[in-house]
DNA sequence: TAGAATACCTACTCATGAGTATGATCGAGG
DNA sequence: CCTCGATCATACTCATGAGTAGGTATTCTA
């Protein structure tokens, strides 16, 4: 409708420049293309990844299965995509934390409230679920190997808090076992209990975290042990 | 060919009293069924709930795929008794607990720790996985009822703790889903990484959930706060 | 306006897997 | 021996869902 009719009349008949009509095209295709993936992200949410079908998705986009396998390859691929865009922010918050000077523990949790928020997102449930079970070999190792990134990631942190102090002495592989156990199962939860934000949910998970159960000393009443002696070895 | 012959002539016609070979044979069939079951469990747990076919649980226990709904109704039900496997431990921890006297965080320890073997269980997969989303509405109920019972009970612990002071003052739901999460996730990660037994595995959650990450001021480096110091070694 | 992509649909194929109808076998009891 | 019930197998049905073949409408280019 607009005057696009003016465009350079021989813009590049080689493939190598397209001229611009094509680059709008392949900014919707991009745009289409991303709404699919969402789609499937709120079915796998919602129903689960067996028990969603591509005539789901196509169905709630309003359009039929062939179309949903013009934009992506096959139902694997899609759930692949909703990984990468649920584990990308993730993947972000390392690299934003990276050079922050402060110390390991603090930057630990910004990379956890970053965690949870992910998992809490709308590929949330994609990101946690998508499992070797349900994967080709080949899918399974990349997603595995994206995983193990951040677990070691995690680990490194722990490591890097006990050697400057700011974190308990522990075993780093367990202690991110439990934190990334704990804000992964929240992709479990949170659909049927949205009585919080996602950065509400993170924010109390790292000061759960943080504190522990025991009571600190600070805290006046609470020294008032019951019997047991304190544990004043912890260590 | 032993002499059973010789058993009581009329041992009583009457339904109610069974003669003694009915009983061995209800024996029999009991073991097979559980058989059954743990055959499906381990199937489940390597393979996933809709990747494994009762043709390969059958396989696995050497029959055929009839001879398995001989002894078990369909696959949901099949997946329901894994579960109940699963979660009966659990619930027999918090009966034990009951009437303990001990502190509020020493019961939840207690508690916890029977619930991490239960989930690095053969079962543990099954209890944790089974699903809203898999299963019929009927079933579905049923199960998170007693998921429900399950974090209730968790929560209760919690707020007594908070109450005898015990445990450091802190948001009982949040912090019943977050010890949770990290718990059932060993379902996760447990077939592939046995390098700990499920009770040391627990042992070592529960320490974590105790402490917290932030050192105790017992430790006397790290009560110093954030100068960061040696941060800068990192690479 | 021809021609060629682009975008989308109708109508299939085909494999898989849950669940069943029916019959064979085998031990126990009469 | 002969029957009866318990146990298990052969050989199906049937629904579902992934993925495709081939056609149509629409839009841009020349």
């Amino acid at each position: 409708m607009n005057s696009r009719r003016t465009n350079p009349h021989h813009a590049g008949k080689s493939a190598a420049a397209s001229p611009s009509p094509w680059r709008a095209r392949r900014r919707d295709r991009e745009v289409k293309r991303e709404a699919v993936i969402r789609a499937a992200a709120r079915a796998f949410n919602r129903k689960g990844y067996h028990n969603t079908s591509l005539d789901d998705i196509a169905a709630a986009l309003e359009v039929t299965k062939p179309t949903v396998y013009y934009y992506v390859t096959n139902k694997e691929h899609l759930l692949f995509q909703c990984f990468l865009a649920g584990i990308e922010p993730i993947r972000a918050a390392f690299r934003e934390v990276k050079d922050l000077g402060a110390p390991a523990r603090e930057r630990l949790d910004a990379v956890l409230r970053h965690y949870g928020e992910a998992v809490a997102s709308e590929f949330g449930w994609c990101m946690v679920r998508a499992e070797d079970q349900d994967l080709s070999p080949a899918m399974s190792r990349h997603i595995k190997a994206l995983k193990s990134e951040i677990d070691q990631g995690i680990r490194r942190l722990i490591r890097e808090g006990v050697q400057d102090g700011s974190i308990e002495p522990c075993d780093p592989k367990m202690t991110a076992f439990a934190l990334a156990g704990a804000l992964n199962w929240i992709a479990h939860w949170y659909r049927e209990d949205q009585s919080l934000t996602p950065a509400e949910i993170a924010a109390a998970f790292v000061t759960i975290f943080e504190g522990g159960l025991r009571p600190r000393s600070a805290s006046p009443v609470a020294t008032r042990a019951p019997l047991r002696r304190r544990v004043r070895i912890a260590r």
